[in-house]
DNA sequence: GTGTTACGTTAACAGCGTTAATTTAAAGTC
DNA sequence: GACTTTAAATTAACGCTGTTAACGTAACAC
């Protein structure tokens, strides 16, 4: 059959379907390679190669499940920190929001790291990266307001210090992902670890580290 | 042609060449898709099942690389520690060979944590965790001998410090790896950082973070 | 010599991503 | 209404992959 001539929503929508299908076929049997356009077609009931008239190939469908899956994360961290007034408790419930999403949702997290076969970052789309930025914004913009209102010290420029928490709630979702804690390591005993550590080190000086400490700005 | 009789050695050799092969390619091309039993086998003027009798399949012989990567990583460490005399020089050299070790191997260490498309862990042989916890447990025995001479604090049991490091050192490489800092981040600046903050959480009281601290000692 | 064993090859199957050619039904134009 | 245009969808086909089965063949054991 040929339906022809849908509307501009009804062609989102089908883009929107298509996502919706691989995303839950993604998480059901994990990796990319499970992820396959012809099972997606066929489970739609459309023939096999439907699907290249909504995606160039199979990296513009992933590089758009991995938008979305930062979308998600960012809205699970939005959430975290309403009605949170401090900049501290803020940022503890943005480690604890991101650690726990992560966890939870293991497939999707490994999306945005894992299975990063592209050697060129150059498909990395600008949405991807707009996605990626307004995810961890969230904690810069946290913590440039802290700093500004006093309540943080300053030491260390947002961007680093956002950069400084997301090594560490990643670190750690990362390495249990893995299975690397697999051996009798109660993982949610690390997490209040993680994040006092990581407000230690926003707490201390930097110099006394390593000499001197090059500090950037830019985004 | 049909050789026989190769002897035990000849055998682990041919398993070995196989490897190097493999390795060879893996890095050279990244991506575990483009590491192809059948182009393996023709470069080394193979058949292309030949690789069938010397690994069941892929996953074996990606596990056996897997093994090989935390036996590079594990020798780069251990080298980065030769002289260094206090627990203290000697965590650092590990933090920042284990950086940049991961950091100049991008593909090679990215096998380790990237990739992960069994989702059950229950084919991470026992080969993998056994050289999983060598690497790791480098850190941990310096740990260890740091606190039983009273160098290092001992609030944290030396498998959670050692964690908490492996955490940092991982999540930097990690977020680098996957372009997280491509635009504009120096990460060199960000390593010591890294490790001075993981320094500070050492040397922290953990009860103030989150009320109270489970610790665990088993492996 | 005979039989067994292990190395290696070829044939074959199913699945994949991808492209090109082709159908088919709706919309636009006169 | 008749005609062309256009886009959704399908089918055929190519080359690649992992994997298995059947087969050949040389070296060893007896």
């Amino acid at each position: 059959m040929a339906r022809k001539r849908f509307t501009d929503d009804e062609r989102e929508q089908r883009r929107e379907d298509i996502l919706d299908s691989a995303m839950a076929v993604f998480e059901k049997h994990g990796g990319l390679e499970a992820l396959s356009f012809r099972k997606l077609a066929s489970e739609m009931g459309l023939s096999y190669s439907a699907p290249y008239r909504y995606f160039r190939d199979k990296d513009e469908l992933v590089n758009a499940l991995r938008v979305r899956a930062y979308r998600w994360i960012e809205a699970e961290m939005r959430t975290a920190i309403e009605g949170r007034k401090s900049p501290e408790a803020k940022l503890e419930a943005l480690a604890s929001a991101y650690v726990t999403s992560g966890l939870q949702r293991p497939q999707r997290y490994a999306l945005l790291f894992f299975n990063l076969d592209d050697t060129d970052l150059a498909r990395h789309s600008l949405e991807l990266r707009a996605a990626k930025h307004d995810a961890l914004d969230i904690c810069t913009q946290v913590i440039a307001e802290g700093q500004q209102s006093g309540e943080l010290p300053s030491h260390l420029d947002p961007l680093t210090a956002s950069h400084l928490f997301w090594i560490g709630a990643h670190g750690l979702v990362s390495l249990e992902l893995a299975g690397q804690f697999a051996m009798g390591r109660d993982v949610d005993a690390l997490i209040p670890i993680v994040i006092h550590t990581l407000r230690a080190g926003m707490y201390q000086e930097t110099e006394n580290a390593h000499g001197q400490v090059r500090k950037r700005v830019s985004l």
